[in-house]
DNA sequence: GCCAGATACTTAACATGTTAAGTTTATAGA
DNA sequence: TCTATAAACTTAACATGTTAAGTATCTGGC
């Protein structure tokens, strides 16, 4: 309004053209369709990631689960004995080094992960639809790039 | 290890393929960067974005200020006291509606927000060079259309 | 073998995400 | 005007995000 002329008067981009911002946005509208899917099997979006991971990797540690997850371990160490006390997962002591715990998917888990991806896929088929297949792989060929773009992602270590 | 050949045996894509878990992972690779600068000013990455959105988009109701921000009501109803007692933003009642809360940023506000812009600028700048020009205008455009693509983003209502 | 430092995880404290219920104010219709 | 409904916000409860500190275990050097 009583912004002169030099730029938006802000020192800074609109932030509609925040990278974060945006992805946070993108985000947030996919996970608008798949909330209340995960919510009807009694999931919270983090417990399906936990599924998930496990279920295609096989049993992991926790900080490879984190990784893979995008989950910090000390947000781990609280949501898995409830995970577990369902009976979704088991966690035990590496015997050759006790420090570490091994998460690993139960038969129960497994079930319930393919009922829910069986749903999953026919949202996401259904964004891929909307998106457009061709636009969809340059979006995550981009994304990848971001992220390797991080300075230290700390992929192995 | 034991899957026969029945795509991964897992009836969904990797988790690699998962369009929000790599927007997940975009976003906390470049907030890596972001974090510690904000950190360093006292500001949570949710505050941040309140005083950013009131510094570009002027005083608000707190709907607009969620939806901008993408904060939930609720948690902005948290947020704003104290955000408010540190002298950085002001709250007072719509004049014609008493239902509404306009919030709007503080003298002391904008000028924390401007000494925060100019750094925030120079990452982003780091970033972009990175990534590169032309492909980060293309993930913005790509950004905006799975956005887009969502059933109802309810944008204004 | 012993000890300092590193590693993996847990716990705690506080902020935020998420949902449901509650409160206040406004609006529309009888 | 009265009342039912809706809208905007708040509060509460619980899960998760985030950081720092704490515990147990391991590793390497002496």
């Amino acid at each position: 309004m009583s912004e002169k002329k030099k730029g938006n008067g802000l020192a800074m981009r609109p932030f509609a053209r925040s990278l974060p911002m945006q992805l946070l946005r993108a985000r947030e509208a996919l996970m608008q369709e798949f909330r209340p899917h995960l919510r009807k099997h009694g999931l919270s979006e983090q417990q399906w990631r936990v599924l998930r991971a496990l279920a295609e990797a096989g049993s992991m540690d926790i900080n490879a689960l984190g990784e893979m997850c995008q989950i910090h371990p000390a947000s781990l160490s609280r949501m898995l004995p409830n995970l577990e006390s369902e009976g979704r997962i088991e966690r035990r002591n590496d015997r050759d080094d006790q420090r570490y715990i091994i998460v690993s998917i139960t038969a129960k888990g497994r079930a319930l992960f393919q009922r829910v991806a069986k749903e999953s896929e026919q949202i996401y088929a259904s964004i891929e639809r909307r998106i457009g297949s061709s636009e969809l792989k340059t979006l995550y060929e981009l994304l990848d790039k971001a992220i390797r773009a991080a300075p230290e992602n700390a992929q192995e270590k």
